[in-house]
DNA sequence: GCCTAGGTCCCGTGA
DNA sequence: TCACGGGGCCTAGGC
């Protein structure tokens, strides 16, 4: 059930909001308005034609005509109230913690509507990092040959190490895994959890690619890349592989 | 200008957006849809009630009911194309690097608006990163009483350091500079830049705040805490602080 | 083009 | 609650 009004008055949108949020409904509107905002950071947006939508759970979103990110927004949780005052209408939302404040003046509201999203459906993603986890641990010969692995996941000081293990050689290991290109903070992170052993570990940094700088900086420190066959780890996890979901469904 | 359809037809609202996707207005959709997603990773999520927008630039982002961040999405830049098959209204988007495809299938459109939005205001955001560096260069004096600051944004082996100094024992000093609270990365960032170093140096790690583990951490090491004092800075910016912010405008 | 660093990142998880 | 790390992160800037 949709309920929508078309170039309302101020006064008419205000008490559609009004309604809407104590609903808690979604409400898209579309107007020309300015947007001021404090809390981590501040910013200023003078006036101008954007989307405004808010949403049950209390989070604001600020889109103008381009891009992927709101300009300005709120995130779940916030407080919202909107009034109407020298013939603008005002929407705030506070949000507590931290605390952060978001005021959008309207001078013109062109369409607003608002509805109780009915959608109790399943968002299921493909593998995730912790899946590969899964399908390594079982199968390290996928990280090299002879290595046996001891423990995932070990909280050392420092932070978490992927795995721990010893090498075909008898040599301790400190294993890292990324499912997309390791850059330089990967390698520092291995490192990290190296230095902070009082003992000698190797270090492996397991990913389907690398950087050229990650790759020198992993190689000074004296530790080695794996590549990671993504196709074939999907085929044990009985996931199709990018080709054939694209010829499914594309 | 506004153009809108309540409850179209599905081919009324396939129209509607291919008219609306040749003069690169925005769209905002609201209907009962599947959606598709393939490329770096995927996703699928089943049928349910949403909002579709999409902009100008070639952005889509399909919101759900909760939350700030989309369900799905494309970035701007890609090519989108709506036609209704088989008694659904088909809307595709193919991003070309990397190659990523989004697919919606609506069972219902509810309404559906379009508009170019007239917005040429400025975004003003407070101070960043950088703006600190910048004031913190011109007076050190935040930094530590009678330290001189040599260079900023030094490359050395394993990354880039804020501040090269001499302070007021003739000490060589570096400085890391974070904007919020410091945590062990930070120390560890320190850490490193100072142990690359054949000669001897301080270690400050200049922040707003820093966590509990990070602060023992430095200790242990060997290296200082400086307070930042955002507030005295945002004042050297002619920028107003917080609570004048929002006395202001709130 | 590749790669790094920052973000009002958001968000989940674990201590 | 705080702190840490992932993300289809996105986006800007450097090379």
């Amino acid at each position: 059930m949709i309920q929508s009004l078309l170039y309302p008055s101020l006064e008419e949108a205000s008490d559609f909001i009004n309604s809407a949020l104590r609903v808690k409904n979604l409400v898209v509107c579309c107007g020309l308005f300015s947007v001021e905002y404090v809390g981590r950071s501040s910013s200023t947006l003078g006036a101008g034609e954007r989307i405004l939508i808010i949403k049950g759970d209390g989070s604001v979103l600020v889109h103008r005509s381009k891009g992927y990110e709101p300009v300005n927004w709120q995130p779940s949780g916030c407080i919202i109230r909107c009034r109407v005052e020298d013939g603008k209408m005002i929407l705030f939302s506070e949000r507590r913690r931290p605390k952060e404040f978001l005021k959008a003046v309207f001078d013109k509201v062109y369409i607003i509507f608002s509805t109780s999203l009915v959608d109790e459906a399943k968002f299921l993603m493909g593998p995730s990092e912790e899946t590969f986890y899964s399908i390594l641990f079982q199968h390290p010969e996928f990280i090299e040959k002879g290595l046996r692995l001891t423990s995932r996941q070990k909280p050392l000081s420092t932070g978490v190490v992927d795995f721990t293990g010893i090498d075909e050689g008898g040599n301790y290991v400190f294993v890292e895994v990324k499912r997309r290109t390791a850059g330089v903070d990967a390698v520092k992170q291995l490192d990290r959890y190296i230095k902070s052993q009082p003992t000698r570990f190797r270090g492996i940094l397991c990913a389907p690619s690398i950087t050229k700088q990650a790759l020198s900086l992993l190689e000074k420190k004296g530790y080695s890349f794996r590549k990671l066959d993504l196709n074939r780890i999907s085929k044990l996890l009985t996931i199709e592989p990018f080709e054939e979901t694209l010829d499914k469904h594309f």
